[in-house]
RNA sequence: GGGCCCGUAGCUUAGUGGUAAAGCAGGCGGCUUUUAACCGCUCGAUGAGAGUUCGAUUCUCUCCGGGCCCA
């Protein structure tokens, strides 16, 4: 585009000349306080009443300017926010002409001393100034920012560069990331780092990316969980495990869908999986403590999320009787859970088994009812192969999911330890591929292997990180979380 | 995957079947306490393609990208 061209071509200018003078990319400067620093430092000794000038040298990026023939005010920022800066052409002589050659965007150092302006606000006169770099594009307005969503995402550097509610989402996410791994540190699990390369994909049900290693030519898969190689350190030893890493899921990309997002798994060796949904509770009453103060979030809509009370648990069974009035143990073939589904209003998919039916209907009927932290426990043993049992009835195992807000939020089992039925188990899956199901759980023969060497008890967990703080920062869209979220590639 | 909506200058917005309007940013000039500085002048745009039409940015269709809702 013709404008954007001469907006650049202008400010190319600018460097040209700028560049007869000296460096404006300089690799070292001179700073010894941050704006914020210089607002307080200059507050306290107006309070004590001190004459002595406050002497600074700050840098920043300049953010507006208003300049009236021999004078100007600029203001320029810092992590730490902004300041003012007032040049005279008194002061600076020569110099001030090369004001001329800056523009919103550039990067200042600036030497001088602290006063208060007429309007009482604070600001650094300067004595010595120059620019360390020189920007070729320019910023969004001031004003209003960058508002176009699509922008937003596209230049997530014009958004965190303009936007607070931004940069609040960025620095929120880290402090999650950290309370977690606090968590477990203090309470004795070892963080690891397993494949992310991996030879079949396993420990959940999804459709991996493949991708190809050329010196030993083969193609390798990128991981959709972390589960199976978790598992193996049990084995091998360690008691209390557990990662947080990307994971990689090749399905559509929406608002709640990125093809990677970050996945939290644990695994503790002893326990079972009532064991891990009281340590869930905790984990998330740390996390809200530790990002909010309170055992309470509030949503964008007004409601709030109470971790001190708001707990609730229920079975499986128990919440489709209650919000869709229906009790699978009366519709043991798919046939009748159609006609139930049906009677109610929902269609289900024509290659539905009888478990991923009954998961539609359980989304459709009783997940948005979970709105306060819900755990719904003992899942059939179809929709969790690798999942312990129940010992009072095997059709069932000891797994739980955590809803909160509608959506699913932890996933938790007593883990499948008996090595022979976890191979009948992930023979079902690979017979309900056959049958046309896509989304199934492999046979990784290396995993049952180790298996057989014996696991011992344990609790495991998984959470979604970039849904958890999506529920802690209020946000509906998966993509304001993500600092880069995956978007189609856009062609001219 | 289905439905609805959106795409106008670097940014934020307006508008019409008939010369596309403005603010900020940019350029030139003026201005020594401004702060969305101000004043004067100035440069700059209809996502891509096809169709209907004397004429399309506007109407229709396809494509691209995004948003919202549903699955």
């Amino acid at each position: 585009m013709p404008s954007e061209d001469e907006l650049i071509k202008s400010r190319l200018q600018k460097r040209l000349e700028l560049l007869e003078q000296g460096d404006i990319y300089p690799a070292r400067v001179d700073r010894t306080h941050t704006t914020k620093e210089v607002i307080t430092i200059f507050e306290k000794s107006e309070n004590k009443k001190e004459d002595t000038e406050v002497k600074t040298a700050i840098v920043g990026r300049v953010k507006s300017q208003r300049i009236m023939g021999k004078m100007a005010f600029i203001h320029i920022e810092d992590s730490s926010g902004q300041i003012q800066l007032h040049f005279t052409q008194d002061k600076l002589s020569e110099t001030f002409k090369n004001l001329k050659l800056l523009d919103i965007g550039d990067f200042l150092q600036v030497t001088g001393t602290v006063f208060r302006t007429k309007t009482k606000e604070i600001t650094v006169s300067v004595n010595q100034w120059s620019i360390i770099t020189k920007a070729l594009r320019p910023l969004p307005e001031k004003w209003h920012g960058l508002t176009d969503i699509e922008s937003r995402y596209r230049q997530r550097h014009l958004d965190l560069l303009t936007n607070e509610r931004s940069q609040e989402i960025a620095m929120t996410r880290p402090k999650i990331v950290q309370s977690i791994r606090e968590f477990f540190w203090n309470r004795d699990f070892i963080e690891v780092e397993t494949p992310v390369l991996q030879q079949e994909a396993g420990g959940a049900a999804a459709r991996p990316f493949t991708t190809h290693h050329n010196a030993l030519n083969r193609d390798l898969h990128l991981r959709i969980s972390l589960e199976l190689y978790l598992k193996r350190l049990l084995i091998g030893g360690f008691e209390k495990v557990f990662e947080i890493g990307r994971v990689f899921r090749n399905e559509g990309i929406s608002t709640r869908h990125n093809p990677e997002f970050t996945l939290l798994e644990s695994y503790e060796a002893y326990v079972d999986y009532k064991h891990v949904a009281k340590m869930v509770k905790e984990l998330l009453r740390h996390i809200a403590l530790n990002i909010s103060g309170e055992y309470e979030i509030k949503q964008s809509d007004g409601t709030i999320i109470d971790f001190e009370n708001g707990w609730q648990e229920t079975t499986y069974r128990q919440a489709l009787i209650d919000h869709a009035d229906i009790d699978y143990m009366e519709h043991e073939s798919l046939d009748s859970l159609n006609i139930v589904a049906e009677s109610k209003g929902l269609t289900l998919p024509k290659d539905a088994s009888w478990a991923t039916a009954l998961d539609s209907i359980m989304s459709t009927f009783v997940e948005p009812h979970l709105i306060q932290p819900t755990f719904i426990f003992d899942y059939p043993t179809e929709l969790s192969p690798l999942a312990k049992r129940k010992i009072d009835n095997t059709n069932l195992v000891e797994r739980f999911e955590l809803f909160i807000l509608g959506s699913e939020i932890a996933n938790a089992y007593s883990e499948l330890n008996d090595p022979v039925d976890q191979r009948i188990r992930m023979n079902e899956q690979v017979l309900k591929a056959s049958r046309g199901d896509s989304e199934i759980e492999l046979i990784d023969e290396e995993f049952l292997e180790a298996l057989e060497h014996g696991m011992p008890p344990a609790g495991g967990l998984g959470i979604g990180i970039d849904r958890l703080v999506q529920l802690f920062v209020g946000e509906q869209s998966i993509r304001e979380i993500l600092l880069f979220p995956a978007l189609r590639q856009r062609h001219e």
